[in-house]
RNA sequence: GCCGCUGUGGCGGAAUUGGCAGACGCACUUGACUCAAAAUCAAGCGGGAAACCAUGCCGGUUCGAGUCCGGCCAGCGGCACCA
């Protein structure tokens, strides 16, 4: 008897797809591209969560190519990055050294998956040749102005000793390793990502992405529409200028607040002030991020001068207090107590004036216990404002104030310029020469790649120096410009350099000349799908639409969006919920299960285990389910193969309708069902082979086409049992007939006042009327009042409301 | 605090988008095969004796609600003094 030897299967086509090429590129299909975000090659290896993904794309992928597309499904590796600097100051082993080892063990991992990868693309960020276009794309950043070198003081985490973006820092804490972070004054080298702000948020629209992706990104962008106001400060010739979003309750600001940072903030101290105003710009600038968002008992402090309401000449005290961020806005602000919840927490812990301006009916507004926050009502205490709407004066106001010469009407956002260099050794050497002469000056493209030095030790000084600030002959050279003696940047890159750009070296990858040709990138970009984990909403996501509009800019592609289509697919955790990891020793690797159930049955598993987009708990017993449907199908269709079993109406409506349902589910992403789909399918099947002695192998061979997708080899094996021509994946997607997949008859429940009480088997056709009557006969003995409604939906229910 | 997602048997989850709640699978029970076990096959499997009751809770709309509306509760995720 036929027993399914998945070992035996999975070999005999794994090297017939190496002798035969499925996915082919004669360069007259359409191309098809589905990208997933590669890996860091981490030393601990895949787990069955990382799988996930990568089978999720691979099933969409070997769709595309059965539906006649050429795909391009590459892989690579992120492989810059801390774990393997920190292996390297622990063991003394290079980076490069053990890199390498990593994507060896993760390249025969990913093999097990079987996936359709072409490795001829394969790209590593740490790769010289690749690294000399992202070290490209930051010299014509730098040409563009795009990139530029600044002091001040930036996210500092002190345990990996450098600075890091503000999308690394998370409640407070290193995105990567969980400490507080803390602000550290450092020159920077920054990139200009807020000058591409107003694109960065308008495209969202084009993309078809997960909202939730999409809501993040606009959030972080955070664009909001007001005015800037400058108030004269008495006595002084400054003007303070302050960032509204409400300026229509200028006329109640009755104090304002400075960040403890803003340049004026200690000369506005006056002699009896000087000493409380010193020491609390000294202990805000001691404050870590955690302590500042933790303390919600506002802190501030009188500076002693006084500035203007320019409006309406009120005096008004100036204060500093660090609920005011130095760098947003103008790092100043004025106050209204009685309309802004944090300006009334301020004046009611500081006794200072409250006054409203807006009332919900134009009398009067209980300001007592909480500020009026709502931008809805009718303007009081507000000069010839009084009486107006202040819906319609807050669009109002900006062009007021900017013809009476007081400030104009802006826009703000809460994105910031990205930090973009790190103090650590594994990283691309940022390519700027600092000449005595002639300031910055670029290291010349021909001259790319600035290859990393061999250095003895990587450990971080922890100064904000680079470790590559110790090698003296790397560091000394000469300017490209003059000639002069000069020094080289000795900060690196941040890991997002590599990864923001990646995807358009795949298919260009030993292009030596230009980052990717004009030409293949017009005919193999952008990316259709990309399949990845939601963590990188507004990191690696926003930063790959960044460069890629840069790019865009400057000619080097033809599209300003990356990625067309993007899908999160959910986690896989262990038991209860817990994150897989190695120190809790709940991590599953995909090696046994292959190794006990094949790569087939794990594939599928891994759909099965819940919607794709959604977490999951990973349960090992779970996966007897798919390898005992596995079996039951393989033996199917070996018993029916000696056989030659005539199509009967039953098989032609399973073939039909197994086709439609897998499709529909498919297209929707509803992978989980697509699998129980097989299952409920090759169960009818079952059952009408044990009548008719077999099924017909038309009908096993389109099984096989839509399996394949899921389950390469088992579909493959069965197309060539079941009489196929070539490769399983060179069919064709089958086409459903709608007379085959409906049914003749159909099952009517009959409801009575809404509850169900018997089931009609009834001829697919039937008319109202009819099936009416045999419903009131079929429940007669519940029809005991009036009969005062009769409700047919053809082909779904009756329902019959008595009284 | 604000925003979003989720809540259905012992468990993972289905439900054609308002139409038989629990598909498919795991676990479990019983039977067949076997000396026995495993594997396989067959049957059963929300609660209740039944009327009926059941999709986190309370209310509403509807002939009919897991699905729509209003008000809560819990879990997870994002943002968090952005003026």
């Amino acid at each position: 008897m036929a027993t399914y030897n998945y070992q035996a299967i999975e070999k005999k086509w794994q090297e017939y797809w190496k002798e035969h090429p499925i996915n082919v590129n004669d360069g007259k299909k359409e191309k098809y591209y589905c990208l997933d975000m590669f890996p860091y090659p981490s030393g601990s290896g895949l787990h069955v969560g990382h799988w996930r993904g990568y089978v999720i794309s691979d099933a969409w992928s070997r769709y595309q190519l059965i539906r006649g597309k050429y795909v391009i499904h590459p892989m690579g590796w992120d492989a810059f990055g801390l774990p393997a600097e920190n292996y390297a100051i622990k063991n003394h082993v290079h980076p490069a050294v053990s890199t390498a080892e990593n994507v060896k063990n993760f390249k025969k991992q990913l093999d097990q998956i079987n996936a359709l990868y072409d490795w001829d693309m394969e790209v590593n960020t740490t790769d010289p040749a690749f690294y000399k276009w992202t070290q490209w794309i930051f010299v014509k950043m730098f040409e563009a102005g795009l990139a530029y070198e600044k002091e001040f003081p930036i996210n500092w985490c002190p345990s990996c000793k450098t600075g890091l973006a503000n999308e690394e820092v998370v409640n407070g804490c290193c995105e990567r390793c969980g400490t507080p972070v803390t602000k550290k004054n450092l020159r920077q080298w920054m990139l200009r990502i807020t000058k591409y702000a107003e694109r960065l948020l308008n495209d969202l629209d084009k993309l078809d992405w997960p909202e939730k992706v999409k809501k993040m990104q606009t959030e972080w962008i955070g664009k909001s529409y007001g005015a800037e106001v400058e108030f004269p400060v008495e006595g002084r010739e400054e003007k303070i200028t302050v960032y509204t979003t409400r300026p229509d309750t200028l006329h109640g600001a009755t104090f304002m607040v400075l960040a403890p940072e803003h340049p004026l903030a200690k000369s506005l101290a006056v002699d009896s002030t000087r000493e409380a105003v010193e020491k609390y710009i000294f202990d805000a600038s001691m404050k870590s991020n955690v302590d500042r968002m933790q303390d919600k008992e506002k802190t501030g402090v009188f500076t002693g001068s006084y500035a203007v309401n320019p409006l309406n000449g009120k005096k008004i005290p100036i204060w500093l207090s660090d609920y005011v961020l130095v760098d947003y806005g103008t790092g100043a602000i004025m106050c209204v107590p009685a309309h802004d919840d944090r300006d009334y927490a301020f004046a009611k812990k500081f006794g200072l004036e409250i006054i409203p301006v807006i009332s919900p009916d134009g009398k009067d507004v209980d300001i007592s216990e909480n500020a009026y926050t709502e931008a809805k009502g009718i303007m009081i205490n507000s000069g010839d404002w009084n009486g107006r709407e202040s819906a319609e004066l807050k669009k109002e106001a900006p062009h007021i104030i900017e013809e009476m010469g007081i400030g104009r009407k802006t826009v703000n956002y809460k994105l910031r310029d990205w930090v973009f260099s790190r103090q650590r050794y594994w990283g691309e050497p940022i390519p700027i020469v600092h000449c005595p002469k002639c300031g910055n000056v670029a290291v010349p493209v021909e001259e790319l790649p600035l290859k990393l030095p061999e250095v003895e030790n990587y450990e971080p000084t922890g100064t904000g120096e680079s470790p590559l600030a110790a090698i003296e002959d790397w560091v000394n050279c000469k300017c490209p410009k003059c000639g002069g003696p000069a020094k080289r940047e000795t900060n690196t890159m941040p890991q997002w350099a590599g990864s923001s750009w990646y995807f358009l070296r795949y298919v260009d990858n030993h292009n030596d000349k230009e980052l990717v040709s004009r030409e293949k990138a017009d005919k193999y970009l952008p990316v259709d799908m990309y399949v990845g984990g939601v963590e990188h909403a507004v990191l690696h996501l926003l930063y790959s639409r960044f460069y890629t509009k840069f790019l865009y800019d400057i000619g080097v592609v033809g599209f300003d969006e990356p990625f067309k289509k993007l899908f999160n697919q959910g986690m896989i955790n262990g038991k209860n919920g817990i994150k897989m990891s190695k120190s809790k020793g709940n991590v599953v690797s995909p090696d046994d299960l292959v190794r006990d159930y094949g790569c087939d049955a794990l594939r599928l598993y891994e759909l099965f285990v819940g919607p794709p987009e959604l977490d999951a708990e990973w349960d090992d017993r779970g996966i007897d389910g798919v390898y005992r449907f596995l079996n039951r199908f393989y033996k199917l269709c070996m018993d029916s193969n000696d056989k030659d079993i005539a199509p009967t109406k039953e098989m032609l409506s399973v073939r039909h309708k197994l086709i439609r349902d897998i499709e529909q589910r498919f297209e929707t992403f509803s992978l989980n069902t697509v699998v129980s789909g097989f299952m409920e399918y090759n169960n009818a099947l079952l059952d009408i082979a044990k009548k008719e002695g077999g099924i017909d192998k038309e009908t096993l061979r389109t099984f096989a086409v839509l399996l394949s997708p899921f389950a390469p080899h088992i579909g493959e094996e069965v197309w060539h049992d079941m009489g196929g021509e070539g490769s399983v994946f060179h069919a064709g997607w089958p086409v459903y007939d709608e007379e085959h997949a409906k049914d003749d008859t159909i099952s009517v429940p009959v409801q009575v006042n809404g509850k169900t009480r018997t089931v009609l088997s009834v001829p697919a056709d039937i008319g109202k009327e009819e099936i009416l009557a045999m419903a009131k006969e079929a429940v007669a003995d519940r029809l005991t009042g009036t009969l005062v409604k009769e409700i047919y939906v053809p082909g779904r229910i009756v329902n019959l409301v008595v009284k």
